[in-house]
DNA sequence: CCTTGCCTATCTACTAATAGGTAGTATATT
DNA sequence: AATATACTACCTATTAGTAGATAGGCAAGG
């Protein structure tokens, strides 16, 4: 992995661990045995650090979003679950969480990259939700954007308040909204 | 209203808006037309401000809690949810979102008051539930405490969203959320 | 095959601004 | 007089960001 990408993987770290305004070029630049001047050349400014690190999010939604493509709905829903199961495990919360937290301090340029990507993911959950009632797997009164927005910040929401809780609130949350999906209901 | 209160005031607002380690004391000293030492005398440390900034919420909750200690749990609900649609209209997100996103790069003294708070909003919405679903008022098959749970993720997540998909998003949320409370399934 | 020159990546050294915090002093209230 | 409140003046550390030097790799031209 080369230096720049080391780079981008720790400051994302920090981002979802610490907050976008609680890092310094200096608290990466110590980590990974290089000088600040070294990451400016990389990345000129910290504004475009947080804009790549949300193009390596978009990314790897991307990417599991093209590999469950022709998976079934609840294998997709399993999908997008795990990634926030990931983030637990490491004791950070989402990207979208922690930027929007620090949306009104940070440079709008940020904000403007963080848009299409969180739309996105609405959208696709979204999807998720009216094919697998379409298909009878799941079941859900609400409209399946408004379910999407549920589901979503149940997931954003857990991963910062079992920082507090205990991490067993998070599993309970992702089962509990599953097994709620698929009871059928009168 | 004394200085102290101006303080605390706006340093809640700051916290709500930008995030604990987007504001420094030269920030509030400005806006409230004082020196950054006066603020020292009132919050010897930042740590000691954002103590009294969770001191503050704690009783916001308490009192509201009090308040509508008799009445109905529809009426205790909906006056849960104005706390959070109050932080909507003044595009603030929670204390708890905020500072939970924040936790790891702040004063463990920070965390040490925030935790039972956020416990106790927990148990307090988890009898809300309990007597909501005993009064024949509420209706959700899951454990009462990770109702709650879901619940108030959907409120702290839904007003960081939001800033990003807009406010309508807000409202559509809480309203579902009542709604589907109140709707008798199978 | 070797030298010239460009490109990439890193460094040293620096800056101006801001951070949280302290000591000691002045002023206003009670 | 005592107390509460605010001040001036300062400190040390850190912040994001810049300028300019250096070193190595690599490709083209003689």
């Amino acid at each position: 992995m080369n230096t720049k990408d080391v780079i981008l993987k720790l400051a994302d770290q920090l981002i979802l661990e610490k907050g976008f305004n609680a890092f310094s070029f200096y608290d990466l630049a110590e980590t990974i045995g290089i000088k600040t001047a070294s990451i400016h050349y990389h990345f000129p400014t910290k504004t475009d650090l947080a804009i790549a690190v949300i193009h390596l999010h978009a990314a790897g939604f991307e990417q599991v979003k093209k590999q469950y493509a022709t998976k079934d709905p609840l294998a997709k829903l399993e999908a997008f679950f795990n990634i926030y199961s990931r983030n637990k495990a490491e004791g950070q919360v989402c990207f979208v969480g922690s930027l929007c937290t620090d949306l009104y301090s940070i440079d709008p340029a940020i904000e403007a990259e963080l848009t299409p990507v969180v739309k996105g993911i609405l959208i696709w959950v979204t999807e998720i939700l009216k094919e697998g009632k379409r298909k009878g797997v799941f079941h859900f009164s609400a409209a399946p954007r408004t379910k999407a927005l549920l589901i979503i910040t149940n997931m954003l929401g857990i991963l910062q308040v079992s920082r507090i809780t205990g991490k067993p609130d998070f599993n309970e949350v992702r089962n509990t909204i599953l097994k709620e999906l698929k009871t059928k209901k009168g």
